[in-house]
Formats: C-alpha cells, sequence, structure tokens
DNA sequence: TATCAGATCGACT
DNA sequence: GTCGATCTGATAC
C-alpha cells in the first residue's frame, strides 16, 4: 500500500530513515511506471545538525520546501549537475528530511536504462544518490512534489525487515558538519549490491 | 562582488 | 587513486 502523507509528518526523522529501507520507491514520470526498493538511506535533522541545509533555520530559494509539512520531495542540485532526491519529513516549520542514497530497481528497468544511457542492468544503474534520481526520471522539476500522489510515491510492500539486516553508520561527504558528521545517520540494507559507492 | 567548498559520478592513470 | 564538470549558498572583502 501506498505510504499515507502521515507517515512523513512523524516528528522522529531518524526513525522515518531507518523506516525507508526496504519499502518501494515509484515514479509515474512521463506515464512511464520505474521504481525499485530503497536499500540506503540518510536522516538530516534541523535542529543539532550542522550537516542539514536547514541548520540553524536556513531559509533561501533552495530550502524553502523543506518548512513545509512533510510528505514532499526536495530535490536539489549537487556539484553543478547530479539531482538528489530528499523526502521533507515533520510538520511545517520542522525541516528535517531522508536523502535516499541508494536503491534496487524492479520495475520499469527497460526505462531506466535508456535514461542512465546503459546498455545492459549494472550497479551503477541506481546504486548512488545522483544515479537513481536519473533512472527514475526525477528533475529539479519534482522540487515540492507530494511524494504521496501519481506522480511520486512509495509503497509498503510489508517485508520483514529484521534491524540485524539494517546497518547504521556515519553519513557521507559531510565532513564540514564537524561532530555531527560522525552521527550513525546513515541506514543500509545490509549485503545489497545496491548500495551508493561511497565509502 | 568574489571566492570557495560541497549530501557526486565517471573518465582516466 | 586522482581529477574535472559546473551550480548554489555561505563567507569574506
Amino acid at each position: 500500500m501506498k505510504l499515507p502523507t502521515a507517515f512523513y509528518q512523524r516528528p522522529d526523522v531518524v526513525r522515518i530513515a531507518r523506516e525507508l529501507v526496504g519499502k518501494y520507491l515509484f515514479t509515474r514520470i512521463d506515464g512511464v511506471l520505474t521504481g525499485g526498493r530503497i536499500v540506503e538511506t540518510e536522516a538530516y535533522a534541523h535542529i543539532g545538525d550542522q550537516a542539514c541545509h536547514s541548520h540553524l533555520g536556513r531559509f533561501t530559494n533552495r530550502t524553502k520546501v523543506m518548512y513545509e509539512a512533510g510528505g514532499i520531495a526536495y530535490c536539489y542540485l549537487i556539484y553543478g549537475r547530479y539531482t538528489l532526491f530528499n523526502i521533507i519529513t515533520n510538520e511545517a516549520g520542522k525541516a528535517d528530511a531522508v536523502l535516499i542514497r541508494g536503491l534496487e530497481p524492479t520495475e520499469g528497468v527497460a526505462e531506466m536504462l535508456l535514461r542512465r544511457g546503459l546498455p545492459a542492468p549494472a550497479r551503477n544503474l541506481t546504486a548512488g544518490p545522483g544515479l537513481l534520481t536519473q533512472a527514475l526520471g526525477i528533475t529539479t522539476k519534482h522540487y515540492g512534489t507530494d511524494v504521496s500522489g501519481d506522480l511520486i510515491w512509495i509503497e509498503d510492500h510489508a517485508e520483514r525487515m529484521p534491524d540485524e539486516r539494517l546497518v547504521a553508520s556515519p553519513r557521507v561527504g559531510i565532513d564540514y558538519a564537524g561532530l555531527d558528521a560522525a552521527l550513525p545517520w546513515r541506514f543500509r540494507l545490509k549485503g545489497s549490491p545496491w548500495v551508493s559507492p561511497a565509502k
């Protein structure tokens, strides 16, 4: 079943990030269904987390949707080339987010290959936050899109996801956040080849 | 106003 | 293992 908006509006972003591992992310962009199982996420909290774009109430053109109520997409460009896909959580004004870093393709693989320009399924089809957005057709145009809608949504297939299959570790690429960089807010599905390549 | 570093990936050595 | 592509926001002048 499709996760309702209420799922994202709960206050504990770390718990939401953990629960999203094993759920299924789908998009129907240009009328084509693509998606797969989420195998890697990271939590970003607006309070006490320097790595979060909304830390200390930063409010810019880029971060403004983070301050809306949970359940919408926060897409932005990094390094001038890659779109990263986050889901805003918590209630309006409490700008928390979950970054989707890794996906195991299950639906619409042919279309994903086309979008990625690959001849055959390979690990680099969706293993990495900048890659899965390409494969799913997510761009900055989807900034602010409802993730419980008909364009982008997440389904719960009621798979058993035992704790021992979930690995918590520090997040990636945020050394600038000082001590906060050590917070174990990155969640991966143990043994999945579809987790992102970054250390 | 200018500079810098970043929640990345892929090409190349 | 290293480096370039090239956009955004933060910080320094």
